[in-house]
DNA sequence: TGTACATCAGTGAACGCGCGTTCACTGATGTAC
DNA sequence: TGTACATCAGTGAACGCGCGTTCACTGATGTAC
């Protein structure tokens, strides 16, 4: 392989923010905190991205693209829409089980007031909600595909509600195989009314 | 009315702190502008309150007593539990439409690490789940009590999860009245479900 | 192969600012006699 | 009613630190002849 100098001080980095955000959280991470574990100094961090909101962006951007994969293989999984919508949601809940900062940091970044994410980024996000189109067309023939976009879009905002709200409660501490049963009860209920 | 001096600080700092909440949201809270816009200096603030997040808790302890208040009345107006089911997730939406800031700040403010919120702060957020729990309790008679709250928690982080991911994503920018079809439609296919 | 020069990668001290919090102080209010 | 003293409410300059970002500099690498 070949990678040129500038390419792989990208990469390091991009790592490193990484390995940091997985341990520590999207919060806590600090420029410094990244130099030093990289093994570059302080600067170079600015020679690879423009600023820390890039570093994080490409960050997650990495983790939505592990992500999509995950959804993918849960779809290709099964046979009938039925099955591949309910495992679209367990395979979701354990990515974020998983990888519960990272998967926290995919939304609770923002970018400093006046500054846009951008296009590309948001982009790579509203093609999380195709994973879930697929089998909903099937369920769903007559929608048309602004309807269906709108439906997944609602479907994945309840699923990750439930799992969010959970997951960052101490309160209602509950394990994955419950939270699982729940989120499938949920579902179920969910597309037994679609069909009536 | 009898106001002591300290009550009535507590008071004045409170408002001032809500209002800048409501209208700049929780991010950009600074305690030099609530001190400013209260009126009073900014040491006084500390001897309001024993920090900027303990003033942030009164401010979305308020909020959440509002809130339960307007769930409160939604369920009163309904006849039936179907019903007072709809009326309860029409009236959050409404609720996080009009206090968008106000609302965001409930589920956005974290404590520093290693400070803990207030038990009876936690409380007041697990009362919310109390008004789904009422109507919920005679759709599903045979719950105990355990599953039940389980039950009612899994809706309400769906329809939170819902309004939540459509008000604040500029891409699909849904109004109310649109985003109000889509969540009593989803409501539906789930109470649906249930019954089935 | 060697020399002179140009470009590139990498450095880290220093900048600059925002911001929560403190605390010694002041003026107002209350109390005692 | 007046005086001396004590307590209380309110003040804001100063503290202290965390942290993202910059930039003049250095040493390494590449190029030309």
């Amino acid at each position: 392989v070949s990678e040129t100098k500038s390419e792989k001080l990208k990469r390091i980095l991009l790592e490193t923010a990484e390995s940091r955000i997985r341990a520590h959280g999207l919060a806590s991470l600090r420029v410094r905190d990244v130099a030093k574990d990289s093994g570059y100094a302080l600067g170079s961090l600015y020679n690879a991205y423009k600023d820390l909101d890039l570093l994080v962006i490409a960050v997650n951007s990495r983790t939505l693209g592990r992500l999509k994969v995950v959804l993918q293989e849960a779809v290709a999984s099964q046979p009938d829409a039925l099955s591949q919508m309910k495992v679209l949601s367990v395979a979701y809940l354990s990515f974020a089980v998983e990888n519960p900062h990272l998967w926290s940091a995919l939304f609770d970044h923002q970018m400093p007031e006046g500054a846009e994410v951008p296009q590309w980024h948001l982009e790579e996000h509203a093609d999380l909600i195709a994973e879930v189109m697929t089998p909903l067309a099937v369920l769903m023939p007559d929608l048309d595909e602004a309807a269906l976009a709108l439906r997944a879009r609602t479907i994945f905002s309840a699923v990750h509600g439930i799992i969010k709200l959970s997951l960052e409660d101490r309160f209602v501490a509950l394990d994955q195989r419950a939270l699982s049963d729940e989120l499938l009860g949920f579902l179920e209920c969910y597309l037994k009314g679609l069909e009536a």
